[in-house]
DNA sequence: ATGAAACATGAGGGTTTCCTCACATTCTTC
DNA sequence: GAAGAATGTGAGGAAACCCTCATGTTTCAT
């Protein structure tokens, strides 16, 4: 591949963020896309061979900018303490959010233009580091679990974020740190294992 | 309207929670939901003008369903411990997901076909009645606010649930167990609001 | 029984969308 | 500078999808 083309996928794909962030996912059409570009319906096809390919390479960025956001926490980690460490992490994914338009049209793309497992296993291990930098004494399964707890909590505070009136955000971010903070004071409290009634 | 519409009404709408289920939302096409229901694709438009109104009659169907299974909730609360409360909450959501095939297609429609913000207040409102229940020393904006994280992290349980592995998915119950658990905990204790550093 | 209203039908119009392809242009390599 | 690869172009094919409508059937009140 030449520079030119590099350029070009790097064109069509921020074309595609205004798109989808304008239109929403559904009404996002390929040519609407090329336009955008300033590029050809050929040019298009000739780098994203369908929709859902697009889609996927939009996903995937977004996916690798979100994991590297947070690779500095994972060496802070260690000298901050929990309500640091919870406050930056979610004020993190908020900004996040607020620099990345697209991300809720995108939540609603169809299943199958999903991010591939292999992406979603690195954000979780990107978590689970993070928690096992702060609270070493973690076993290392349990970290992993509350990875996927961690990364799906964010999720929801993005979504609800975005729909939300501006007045209410800022309380509402408050209120999901303290869910993170109080749930992994409790994960990592050494505790008398006392089982939940089935 | 007589008898016979309301039946069709039921027919086309579990053809169109089968067919949702089955293929996707986006892959859901009028014609197949008409032909699934055994109705000629005129009747479905008779009742349902658009594919939205459709998607959206289901949508309000699936929220009185969840509202309704909460309903008993708010009334034994006061008779249950926080443990079991929240054991019975997070039981009752999994049971939802697991009755009712179409919810995770149903949360890749575009935004225009959500749920309207009437139906999210009254589900908040529930939740957040729970939680007074329970906890009846709770200012009522908070407690409201609590239904809205509770109802986040609850979607955010159901969107994981169906999405991984059957036998993971019993220890990521207790883990979001654990989440609301600890969550309700540090925010009914009269605490000393110690606010965390910006 | 009869008229009106509700319900049922399915062929097809109109539109849109995704995508192809034959061909032109630019770049790279030798 | 010539050959070949990479990139660019846009008219149009093929298919699908949403939805309409003219017409037929059932139900119901009077």
């Amino acid at each position: 591949m030449q520079e030119r083309g590099a350029r070009r996928v790097a064109e069509l794909l921020q074309a595609a963020e205004a798109v989808i962030a304008g239109a929403g996912y559904e009404a996002a059409t390929m040519s609407a896309i090329a336009e955008r570009a300033g590029a050809a319906i050929g040019s298009l096809y000739q780098f994203f061979p369908s929709k859902a390919c697009i889609t996927q390479a939009l996903r995937t960025e977004y996916a690798k900018q979100f994991d590297a956001m947070y690779a500095p926490l994972a060496k802070m980690a260690g000298t901050l303490n929990r309500e640091e460490l919870v406050s930056h992490l979610i004020d993190l994914t908020v900004e996040f959010v607020e620099t990345h338009p697209a991300l809720p049209a995108m939540l609603d793309a169809p299943r199958s233009t999903r991010a591939p497992s292999a992406i979603r296993k690195v954000l979780q291990e990107r978590f689970a580091s993070i928690l096992l930098a702060q609270s070493p004494r973690l076993a290392k399964p349990t970290a992993l679990r509350m990875g996927t707890v961690t990364l799906h909590i964010v999720k929801a505070l993005n979504q609800l974020y975005v729909e939300l009136p501006r007045r209410e955000r800022a309380q509402m971010v408050e209120e999901f740190k303290m869910v993170l903070l109080s749930y992994f004071k409790t994960r990592s409290a050494p505790r008398a294992r006392k089982k939940v009634r089935p």
